[in-house]
DNA sequence: CTTGCGCGCGCC
DNA sequence: AAAGGGCGCGCGCAAG
């Protein structure tokens, strides 16, 4: 089935279109801009659909058709987006147009269904292709076809080279938008796995919906810089590369360009005859190469290495964040990220333009980011999420109890204590048990990521030295394997202590890799699914960890959202992970239940517990702050 | 000139 | 059997 559809450029046959669009009802709204930019660009043409009808108004026509919706917006109209963040925005700086309440939006229905999209993504015209029409691709065809279909009015309709236009723009795709919605719903719902009665992926789209209204605000809202200092930390960044550019032509006797691995790989490996101790994994085309990274840049017994350190980090802070951020502010001298809550499989949100989430932190990059006037900024952290998840979703005894019992649990130093059978961990001192920590660390994270042996192993190389790891061995009671590196023998011995204390951990994980292997997805706590790839499914555990701490997080950052930010008394800014930062004043109320919110006693087996830091003069410096 | 890939590296 | 998980960005380099 196709629309009656109309062009409409002029104010005076917009009137029986709208009456044709009706006043209640789903109602499917899409904009055309000039850009990507909502700082920036401008909502050049409105394409709306209910019912039967779409209309798309441009031009003369284009105020009075928003003023149209900024009306049925007051009456709470349903509406219905692709991707409603972008469309949201833009209606706010191009109309000052401001949806107050949640929205349905088939981007986020997609990616709550399958990760992996229609035909690999979630655009529009494979979503509507797949579950609409077939023709959807083609709009050009799809556009004259309706015509004819519906009756459309050819006086409605500019031919010629604005139908090009139209084609190109797709004035049909509120029209998709609106025919698909109810389909992807319908699989959604379909899809759900029931808990305690209720479909879990169905309160999670509910989440989502509102997290899309928070991230716009926050996107909208950005963060102050403070240019000056970006500046001259810029120029002092390239006084300092300069020096360090001559000092390794000194050393190198020659010049190359430093950024290039490829010049680099051959400077170190063929003039200076420096032995290769690392290989990168290799393209398809070119297979591995010696490799310059950080690890093997330490290693090199040569002048040059140090030097080359420096350089690199100095550079990178130049190029991507001296730079890269100051290219980033908008004309209102903030900047204003685009936060994308289907940019990771795992349901985390990704960032970009610039990437907030990747600041770095001891730099002093984030000195570039300073709260608004009589505000400071509040950093809301989960502790431990991860590990917390890994409990629950291994019901891990030691784990458990640990969190349950201690707010304050030290998961490493007690996974030590596990591996050896101590009561305290470092009793005395001693200088091999004092080690012990760092290792439980290094078998946690391999935990939560999947690690294999060989990781483990590189993990104890740039830890210990041969002679280190050869007393760990000892410690054990184990005898020394010829056929071994010391580094991979007590990698192996730690492997098997850690499996052999936790094997519930163990279990948990070979449990969500067969579930992978099964059904093609997991699904989280949350009901969150994510598919696989073949031979891919090794990742299923960290998905569950780190999917199930990614829908706490919104879930806490959406209810700052309805409850604070609704009221005034918060604007949250950023979020990075397991972290939310917001600006506001110093009403210590706000901020305890901003605790009260985040902190989570009654929803899993332990606790989700959530700490708050303040940062007065820029996000760089912040402490801990309790109301 | 643009596009895609690999490398390297910032964050959680 | 073995596999560190999840991102985005700047750069060089090669291909279109």
């Amino acid at each position: 089935m196709l629309p009656d559809i109309a062009v409409v450029t002029s104010r005076e046959r917009l009137g029986p279109w709208l009456e044709r669009l009706g006043r209640d009802g789903a109602l499917a709204v899409d904009t055309e801009t000039s850009g990507l930019n909502a700082q920036i660009d401008l909502v050049g043409g409105l394409c709306l659909s209910a019912g039967r009808t779409c209309l798309y108004a441009a031009r003369n026509a284009l105020g009075p058709a928003v003023l149209w919706l900024a009306d049925q917006v007051k009456q709470q109209r349903e509406l219905i987006f692709h991707h409603a963040k972008f469309d949201l925005k833009m209606l706010e700086t191009s109309f000052n147009l401001r949806v107050p309440y949640p929205v349905h939006d088939t981007k986020t229905i997609s990616f709550l269904y399958n990760n992996l999209g229609f035909n690999g993504g979630h655009h529009l015209k494979d979503i509507a292709k797949a579950l609409v029409d077939s023709r959807a691709a083609d709009p050009q065809t799809t556009l004259l076809a309706s015509i004819k279909e519906g009756g459309g009015k050819k006086g409605e309709v500019l031919w010629s080279e604005d139908l090009r236009l139209i084609g190109e723009y797709g004035a049909l795709d509120a029209w998709w938008t609106l025919q698909a919605w109810p389909i992807l719903l319908g699989k959604l719902s379909a899809t759900a796995p029931i808990a305690d009665g209720k479909a879990t992926l169905l309160d999670l789209y509910e989440n989502e919906r509102w997290l899309v209204l928070a991230l716009r605000d926050m996107e909208l809202r950005g963060v102050r810089v403070n240019i000056d200092f970006l500046v001259q930390w810029r120029e002092q960044l390239e006084k300092d590369i300069a020096k360090t550019e001559r000092q390794l032509v000194k050393v190198a006797g020659k010049e190359i360009l430093w950024t290039s691995s490829d010049q680099l790989s051959t400077l170190l490996y063929e003039h200076l005859g420096i032995p290769v101790t690392r290989w990168t994994k290799g393209g398809k085309k070119s297979g591995p190469k010696p490799s310059t990274d950080e690890v093997a840049l330490t290693k090199i017994n040569h002048p040059i290495g140090p030097l080359l350190l420096r350089w690199r980090d100095l550079s990178k802070q130049h190029s991507t964040y001296a730079i890269g951020l100051l290219e980033s502010i908008s004309p209102d001298g903030r900047i204003h990220a685009t936060f994308n809550p289907d940019g990771a499989r795992t349901g985390r949100l990704s960032c970009k333009d610039p990437n907030m989430q990747q600041i770095p932190r001891w730099s002093g990059a984030r000195r570039a980011f300073i709260p608004d006037e009589e505000l400071a900024f509040y950093f809301g952290d989960y502790s431990q999420v991860e590990m917390r998840f890994a409990a629950i979703e291994s019901h891990d005894p030691t784990l458990i109890e640990g969190f349950r019992n201690n707010p304050l649990f030290d998961t490493h130093a007690a996974t030590a204590m596990k591996m050896w059978g101590m009561q305290e961990i470092d009793p005395d001192g001693n200088k091999l048990h004092g080690r012990r920590r760092k290792f439980a660390k290094i078998m946690n994270f391999a935990m939560l990521f999947g690690a294999g042996e060989d990781k483990v192993t590189s993990q104890l190389v740039s830890l210990l030295t041969s002679k280190e790891a050869i007393a760990s061995i000892r410690e054990f009671g184990r005898k020394l394997d010829r056929k071994l590196i010391p580094h991979r023998q007590l990698a192996q011995l730690l492997m098997e202590r850690y499996f052999t204390e936790f094997q519930a951990i163990k279990k948990a994980r070979y449990a969500a890799t067969r579930e992978a292997k099964q059904n093609g997805y997991v699904t989280n706590l949350f009901g969150r699914r994510r598919y696989f790839d073949h031979n891919t499914e090794y990742k299923a555990f960290n998905t569950k960890i780190q999917g199930a701490a990614a829908d706490q997080a919104k879930r806490g950052l959406v209810s700052l959202y309805r409850e604070l930010q609704g009221e005034g008394r918060i604007a949250l800014i950023l979020q990075i992970h397991d972290e939310a930062v917001y600006l506001s004043d110093d009403d210590p109320s706000t901020h305890a239940r901003v605790l009260e919110i985040l902190n989570d006693t009654s929803s899993f087996e332990v606790p989700i517990v959530a700490n708050l830091d303040i940062g007065k003069d820029s996000w760089q410096e912040k402490t801990r702050y309790v109301p």
